[in-house]
RNA sequence: CGGGAUGUGGCGCAGCCAGGUAGCGCACCUGCUUUGGGAGCAGGGGGUCGGGAGUUCAAAUCUCCCCAUCCCGACCA
């Protein structure tokens, strides 16, 4: 394409409220534009990226024979009835009515759609089958951000097994961690896959593909020498053991006038480790009783996860005095029998501890508190911190943001169940098949390769998705043998299947470079007429910025090259 | 939803406190000069100052309400 007749609106300073480097980048490099937060329209450079992106990802679905689907975005409420998500989304998923008065649902997946279709699946004959579609999504964020990190409308890659017994879920699962490898790898993404939190998808196995960036939302526990690495949601670390502070045969009252905080009453005497966290908390309407070690943190993912509840919620003041007749400050667990108490896995065996006596500036002392404290429920709660030790090996863990590119999880029978779904298997009784989902956000994976993939001066593509490989910069256009030769590169650059740009715009030659370094073209051959003096033309790596005199007549093969080696880099 | 901030031509900003002709840089159009790293000179076009209500002789500027956008948190595939 000629640069003279594309819309490609670079602008020389982003936008005010676009912060993230990728978002940025791509709304001065003319690839996006915003139309409302959480909405971009793309523009012919995006778009061109998107594609290819998009490609990328269909190639290694097919190569491990999937089979790509489209299917509505648009739904009715039925089939989010049936599994109960119509209810359980809540207010993250659009919602409207048609003329009829009928209740409708933009997909925020397609669990529920898919798995109607499977319906007609029949025979265990029919199984394994891999289906996928790439489709817009509609999800309400309360907050997007970030560019095209995380939008309210976006492409997601979502594909969906069928299997008969968990063996076969286990190799569809396989199947697509290797195939997000190798995505992964040819987008120039160094995702590292790591055990995750399967939310709100319920489940067993999650494997979420992370993409360290500070522009990321996720934190990753990750232990550089055993290769431990997990979603701080779900991860777990080695403690150092705490010698327990000798305590009597039951706790014993002290006095605390005004001292309301961990910190406060360390200073008392009482160190963090030593002390016992009392958390309340509303949880599915019933208030409850939460405890952690003085110095962990609550992480309300693990226990979301590991209890299932739905509502999980801080008590306000007025609910905890009416429960345990202090305030905050002052709570504690010994003697309490009317609430549901869950403890962290950290507490056990501990004695000698210090915890809220439940009376306003008192506290107790000694409490042993498997001893002292009804705890129901054992769990592991906290968030781990950096630097703490692997679990496996020791090791300092090291805690990365990341940029959750992909995402894959073992779903179970829960929607195949919820819409029917059943084979017969070889001995002729009736099975329901068991599904796994799969995931990775196009524009998303996009906006990771643009964060992790430039210089001072713009975008660096790899060539798997660069929206043109090379541009033909011509120095001076109206020089006649710079064009004529530009015209001819461009010729046998296409007829060779490169993706050329032709900068034929009649501008200042500082204006064009910069502009094709902003846009990220791996490769730039500068035309002017100080080199067709001598029958050479400048070819210049975006990578690298260096200059490389090549004869005219050599360019093009070199290209060429280039062009093969840079798209099979990863494969 | 809580906290903070910002809305003035396509983009970046000043003007607002002390109400009185809407300005600057970039971009855009015309002409001349220039032409291998974001040109120079001259001329020119383009703005309901986020929206509404109010105060005032007079509102970008003061008051109230609303909306939008961004950041932090909450929340979250």
């Amino acid at each position: 394409m000629r640069w003279s007749s594309l819309f490609i609106p670079t602008l020389r300073d982003a936008p005010a409220e676009a912060e993230a480097v990728s978002h940025r980048l791509l709304v001065r490099g003319g690839f996006m534009r915003q139309l409302q937060s959480g909405h971009y329209s793309m523009l012919p450079l995006g778009w061109r990226v998107h594609q290819k992106v998009g490609e990328v990802i269909r190639q290694e679905m097919d190569g491990i024979g999937a089979q790509e689907f489209l299917l509505p975005a648009m739904h009715p409420a039925s089939v989010w009835q049936a599994s109960g998500r119509w209810e359980s989304m809540g207010d993250e998923m659009f919602r409207l009515t048609d003329r009829k008065g009928a209740d409708l649902a933009l997909g925020m997946t397609h669990e529920e759609v898919f798995a109607g279709i499977a319906s007609e699946l029949n025979s265990y004959r029919d199984l394994p089958q891999l289906w996928y579609q790439i489709q817009w999504k509609f999800r309400d964020e309360p907050r997007p951000k970030s560019g095209l990190l995380r939008v309210r409308e976006f492409a997601m890659k979502d594909s969906y097994s069928f299997d008969l017994d968990d063996a076969g879920l286990d190799r569809s699962f396989d199947l697509h961690h290797d195939a997000y490898q190798r995505i992964f790898r040819r987008l120039d993404l160094d995702a590292l896959p790591v055990e995750a939190s399967s939310g709100a998808m319920g489940g067993s196995a999650s494997i979420e593909f992370m993409v360290e960036s500070p522009a990321g939302e996720d934190d990753v526990a990750i232990c550089g020498d055993c290769g431990y690495s997990a979603n701080v949601e779900r991860a777990t670390s080695a403690l150092p053991e705490v010698e327990n502070r000798p305590g009597g045969d039951a706790p014993e009252r002290f006095a605390t006038p005004g001292i309301r905080t961990i910190a406060a009453l360390a200073e008392a005497g009482h160190p963090p480790e030593h002390q016992v966290k009392t958390l309340v908390y509303r949880v599915d309407g019933a208030i409850t009783l939460i405890l952690l070690r003085g110095d962990h943190p609550f992480l309300e993912q693990k226990f979301v996860d590991a209890t299932g509840a739905v509502e999980v919620v801080p008590a306000d003041g007025d609910e905890i005095r009416a429960a345990l007749g202090a305030s905050p400050g002052s709570l504690g667990a010994v003697g309490v029998t009317d609430l549901t108490i869950y403890a962290d896995e950290a507490l056990r065996s501990r004695s000698g501890m210090t915890t809220g006596a439940n009376e306003d500036d008192v506290h107790l002392e000694g409490v042993d508190v498997e001893r002292d404290v009804a705890v129901d429920h054992w769990l592991d709660l906290r968030l781990i911190l950096d630097g703490e030790a692997c679990a496996s090996c020791g090791a300092a863990l090291r805690i990365a943001r990341c940029i959750e590119a992909g995402h894959i999880f073992k779903l179970g029978r829960r929607y195949a169940d919820a819409m029917g779904v059943t084979v017969l298997d070889a001995d002729g009784v009736n099975r329901v098949p068991t599904m796994g989902s799969y995931g990775i956000g196009v524009g998303r994976a996009m906006a990771a390769v643009a964060e992790t993939h430039h210089d001072e001066n713009g975008l660096i593509w790899p060539m798997n998705i660069a929206p043109y490989e090379v541009v033909l910069t011509v120095v001076k256009v109206d020089h006649e043998e710079s064009m004529g030769c530009a015209e001819r590169l461009y010729d046998e650059l296409r007829a060779a299947g490169v993706d050329v740009l032709l900068d034929d715009r009649d501008g200042r030659p500082g204006v064009k470079f910069a502009d094709a370094e902003l846009i990220g073209i791996p490769l730039r051959v500068t035309i002017g007429p100080r080199g067709l003096e001598n029958s050479i033309v400048e070819l210049t790596a975006r990578t690298d910025g260096e200059r490389h005199d090549v004869p005219v007549d050599d360019v093009v093969a070199r290209l060429v090259d280039l062009v093969v080696s840079g798209r099979s880099a990863g494969r």
